[in-house]
DNA sequence: AATGAATGAGTCTTCATTCAT
DNA sequence: TATGAATGAAGACTCATTCAT
């Protein structure tokens, strides 16, 4: 038998749970605030008011903290994607919800995260590996699926490959928040969420059916209302 | 060179111009690849060839050698743009320039720049502080100059503030590149930049034409509710 | 149990006593295999099924651990050949019957200890200090009292220092296990233990026999020499 | 080009001619001393009198500098016995020479980092990888030869494996040394190496063909001087 | 002007050891 | 008696920065 490297056990008792959701929770703000490079497990610990030593308790390494924070976070707003969305109806009122939703959750602790994603998740190394990668796949997963199925049915112009579409919705948000946080200001959400689902929907929507639709709608009703006139007066 | 924070002489003669040429480049480069804090010294030394003591006879700090390569980089493209811009008619034309413009530039140089910007410009002890808000603002002037007067004239929508059309327009620029630096793929940048353009002017421009057409409909059915009303009481 | 530094009560009930084994048995293991300085209480609490703070319970520290765990080492062995060495008769067949048990002792469990010994013994601080010196002598003891006896008897040459020879029967051995260790290859015990019994008893015998040939041979020559001188001055 | 891990140059300069020969030279002494894993970094700046630091701006890691002071440590006695071997004629003459230079040799510096090899040359993640074995190889190369080429020619006993008469051969010099540091005694190299060539050559000669030899050599003479005589009288 | 050399101040990580329960 | 949890002390290694030459 080979001597193995076993990392000592996590805690599990009550009391502990609460000190790892304060690690965790130190740890989403620091790796938020500075990016993975420069956080330090000193600062993280002095946040919770443990010591170095005591995190290296409940997370194998630096890396691994930071993948349990990546990790916890996409999964509390994958899990509330998932729940809400099936209760919304109508392409555009789903791409609504989702553009609200995301703007929400980054504006609340996520700038920062997001830009953690962006930024380490391109290192050489692959230091978070396929991990990032494919939490950041099911996380847009349901937008992708409002814009494929949003593509197929006509209401989003198809001439476009998908993953710009993605950069487009996304890309406005992050940019948003970041600007509020470099300029250390709050974002009204909702105003927003709304100004861009209007501003981004008119973009999506495809150039020509849109007025060609309109057109066909009012001579639809045009008609229907002059064979009703007619039969009403007959 | 906008902003500098030297505190040493700067060696003047032709040969120094050169070394301090190549310190930059080496180390906007190197700032691309990894980011502020993850670059060496050591590695930007090795790469131009020099020792490391000698980047600090240019530069002041690494700090400073970043601030630098920022300025420079911003001063370059908005030079180019400065001098390009005024050569081009029309609101929709000058803003797909920029677009294009913006696209390219980020794909050569800049994406890791840009990386460094959004992750390092955020820390809390202010490192670049106001620096890059003022070169960010200096580097965006032209486009929210032409959004700007777009609105002015009617071109583009006057609902939205101005920032938000910024972050509307930059952002997906930013997600696209991050995207392809992540996947390693090459972007094809006029395929991309005309894509955006396109999109993203049919969300720019002003509702109105769908709202007349709209509010035309509207005032359609009305009428014909109107004239129905009056034959049902006949 | 030969030398102890217990600080705290240890436990006297059957279910201890048991468990007590259980970690110098494993401890055993990992000193064995890892060396004192990279052997982990982790690592040693983990193979018994016990938290690192029990070990403490029975033993003051890492070093008392280690010093019990060669000190059983020794007693194991010691008292195995002070049980048979007696049943044994003639040096020679004593000589055989240490070698092979010395080997056979090592190659099971002792090669690491062996190490353990000759490479922490030796530290500034003394760690071990002369507890393994003790040790060390009680259990070479009985060979030393075979050499001792072959050499008052005659069967071995007395003409070099005892501790040398010790080092002559010891030396070899510990290099065959450790050189087998090194390559990952099985000793086969019985077939080393003969050959090394055989090649040093041939050196530690008197080399009278030769000498007395060479004496032989020597004084034929001389003696042929002075005929054939004086056959010469005839 | 991605970013290469440059680390920094070695210095070479005169005047850090000497402190990296001071560095080497404590490293020496503190590895023999305490053992690879036992040996701080910081403990050898500390004799030097240099910070930590500086010893990493000279070798790349602890490893690094411990193969380092291995290489040395073998280059200078296989450079020395590669020069001095030649000269020497007779096998029995070969091998008193290299037990006595490498009983020499240990004596002066070495034994700790015999100790060394052995056992952190067998740590199963091949810390030192096959840098020690090859190094090994080397040094034990002229001895091997030696008793290779006595077995061809006899002179030594070919009944058992070469490499079992490696371990005869150097396992008793090194724990005579070992013996020497433990006890904290001088040992009388000549003296000592005398005794073990004397009683290991003794062992090694082929048990019969000894005596067979010296009895063939006297009856050889014993004929030629008997008909030298008859022909001297006739 | 350039640099070889040195280093102080950290960084992540490990681990024997303590102690309240 | 046993242990979950915590930690002080230390260790290897990094790197921006300084300074004499």
């Amino acid at each position: 038998m080979t001597v193995s490297t076993v990392s000592r056990r996590v805690p599990v008792q009550a009391r502990s749970e609460q000190r790892l959701k304060a690690i965790l929770e130190a740890a989403r703000h620091v790796f938020s605030e500075v990016g993975y490079a420069s956080a330090t497990m000193t600062e993280i610990a002095g946040r919770v008011g443990v010591s170095e030593a005591t995190i290296f308790t409940y997370f194998a390494s630096k890396r691994d903290l930071c993948v349990r924070v990546l990790g916890n976070w996409y999964d509390e707003i994958i899990t509330q994607v998932e729940n809400e969305l099936p209760l919304i109806a109508g392409t555009r009122n789903k791409f609504a919800y989702l553009v609200r939703t995301h703007l929400y959750r980054l504006s609340v602790d996520g700038t920062g995260l997001c830009a953690l994603i962006l930024s380490e998740g391109r290192e050489k190394d692959d230091k978070f590996g396929d991990v990032i990668v494919e939490l950041q796949r099911r996380y847009t997963a349901p937008m992708m699926n409002v814009l494929a199925q949003g593509m197929a049915s006509g209401d989003i112009r198809g001439d476009m490959p998908l993953g710009l579409l993605r950069s487009v919705v996304y890309g406005p948000m992050e940019h948003v928040l970041w600007d509020a946080v470099r300029k250390q200001r709050a974002v009204d959400i909702e105003a927003t969420a709304a100004s861009l689902s209007d501003l981004l929907w008119q973009g999506l929507v495809p150039p020509d059916a849109q007025e060609a639709a309109l057109r066909q709608l009012r001579s639809d009703v045009i008609g229907a209302v002059k064979r009703f006139e007619a039969a009403a007066l007959k």
